[in-house]
DNA sequence: TCCTGCAATGCAAGCGCTTACATTGACCCT
DNA sequence: AGGGTCAATGTAAGCGCTTGCATTGCAGGA
């Protein structure tokens, strides 16, 4: 406080000199950084030019403990790996940029003790709200984002049942409406592949969809085997390989995801099988390599982008103290492309 | 100051209370947290106790304040939605938790501009350190980082004639080393995809490494098309289908990656032409996927957990003032699979 | 017994910012 | 001209933590 000087050589400039610099107080030059039609234009230009002039750029723990708020907001996905996630987190960053907000960003490898460590680990960095993918998990750690005070918001799943805010589409449903599709082509022996189910209730959920059909079409839904494995393309490629062994094999094998069922194709062409005239082989996502397989995936059209926009729009609300409403099921729709045809014979 | 309670209900309990549950002063609930053996384990038992009973956890923004650091490690990236970046970004991650710092992450869409703007809000937002991908950028913004004494590491890329600390490979050398390779099935007429070269010296680096084997080799390099489009499948199914409309078509192609080689796969297969008897492919990377394309891509092993675990080992010293050396280069390797074999006739 | 050294702890000064509240003064009414 | 209004700005009190320095008390040496 001593100095007359109008930064001190070395040390990163503070608020103070910026506003000894341009003659004025802190608190000025504070306004004219967050609420900048407070200040007079002749006064906001002066500052700015000594902002410039200084390459000022604040503090972020002082403004947080200041302001009580970081203006950064944390995502915990299962995993950055495939580009199932990728597609809807970077929509996610892009948006809450738009919004001035940062993303912080963990993944848990699908381990339920290291999620739990991520959204601690994540509100201690001062994550004002925080993205989690499904419902799933357990219910102290709802509390103590409860008490924390910040809010979650999950993605993923539309799950009318649970009061808890989320943003997703109904996995059920949409599976089920691909299933209908497989049997509408006269298929009648399903097989399926699914990402590991124990902590995941999407990949229960979808596997549900797909039995609920088959019994509803008065098939014996225990009769589908279903294959769990790492998501994967080697885990598609191994549990493709192992239905097959059942004789008679399927005529259809449902994919949880587009990974997976890139990796049954991918095998089902070492093994001299052809797709669809042996076996089809349907998946989930489209993601954007699904039309470039051979042949192209037929596959289900989950909303990524839409998914990640919409739940950064609905978080920023979220940490700004207003309670969005629960938002209708985003849509899938199914891609017809070449995988599935009606079995031979 | 005022009450006398352990703690005012309803709000996030504070060093203080823990110090008051306690009773020690703030000084010693501190030490215990940070640096636990300067403290008697009778006293640090108890306030361990406190902080467990209160669910304390400490203040972000005033930590940060305090300590002057973050404990934050920003990336930026070009993008997150194929998985060139995220597999190394998802290895970076790992490593820097395991050290107790969290990753920030921004894609650039390899935009400059929005680059500089993520790099300043990164470091605004506390980052202690920053990934960058490749050199090349606006020296300003070397020296901001600089200035706001934030270390920077760049990855990908590895050229012993720039002293800024990096971790990568050798683009130029790996791209030779497959451009040799494919001069050795006996290919004279290659083509290549690269990705934008713009502001990417990594794509130029490829282009150029195998532009002086070709010269090398006595050819015209000279003659060798390249076409440069979006790092995605269908801008390298693209660029195929213009490539092989040459009279006479090139017999191999080069692509700076796999995202691209996969598209030109799926378009050649969509052309009737058959690989690798009409034209051989090449990529660059080897994602998992490239195992499993039909038929199975031969291409550049890149080292990106490698890498991303390299880096955040580096960066972690980097922000606690050590000088790391600069790191020999990653070793690329060629995976030959069965995209590449001598032309016909 | 007195002194020294040292481990354990407390005291209190910030760290750089935001913001409630106070102050100033220009402008417009009546 | 006096008074009221309001926009612009200043004053200063924290926000919750870390840490240099001061204090305390006990063990061991002379």
């Amino acid at each position: 406080m001593s100095g007359a000087q109008a930064t001190r050589k070395g040390e990163t400039p503070t608020l103070e000199d910026v506003a000894r610099l341009s003659g004025v107080s802190t608190a000025t030059v504070s306004r004219c950084l967050n609420t900048p039609n407070r200040v007079s234009e002749a006064t906001r230009n002066r500052v700015m030019q000594a902002v410039v002039d200084l390459d000022y750029s604040p503090n972020f723990g002082a403004r947080a403990l200041a302001a009580k708020r970081t203006n950064t907001i944390g995502a915990i996905i299962p995993t950055m790996e495939n580009a199932i996630f990728a597609r809807a987190l970077q929509a996610f960053q892009e948006e809450l940029r738009q919004n001035g907000v940062t993303m912080l960003v963990a993944s848990s490898s699908y381990k339920p003790e290291l999620e739990d460590e991520q959204i601690r680990t994540l509100i201690a960095r001062g994550a004002d709200g925080l993205l989690l993918i499904g419902h799933q998990r357990d219910p102290a750690l709802y509390e103590f984002l409860e008490k924390q005070g910040a809010p979650a918001l999950v993605a993923w799943v539309h799950d009318p049942s649970m009061d808890r805010l989320s943003i997703g589409f109904d996995n059920h449903a949409a599976m089920a409406e691909m299933t209908r599709e497989v049997l509408a082509n006269g298929h009648r022996r399903l097989a399926m592949i699914s990402a590991e189910t124990a902590h995941n209730e999407r990949a229960r959920e979808r596997i549900r969809g797909a039995r609920d059909v088959l019994e509803g079409a008065g098939l014996d839904s225990g009769a589908m085997p279903v294959i769990e494995t790492g998501n994967r393309i080697e885990g598609g490629a191994e549990a493709f390989a192992q239905l097959m062994q059942a004789n008679p094999a399927p005529t259809a094998i449902l994919c949880g995801n587009d990974v997976l069922a890139f990796g049954a194709l991918a095998k089902a062409r070492e093994m001299g099988l052809n797709v669809p005239g042996d076996v089809s082989i349907t998946g989930f996502d489209d993601l954007e390599i699904a039309q470039y397989t051979f042949p192209p995936l037929t596959t289900v059209r989950a909303p990524h982008q839409e998914m990640g926009r919409k739940a950064a729009q609905m978080l920023v609300q979220m940490v700004n103290g207003a309670a969005p409403d629960q938002p209708d099921p985003l849509k899938t729709e199914i891609q017809i492309r070449a995988t599935l045809a009606p079995p031979r014979g």
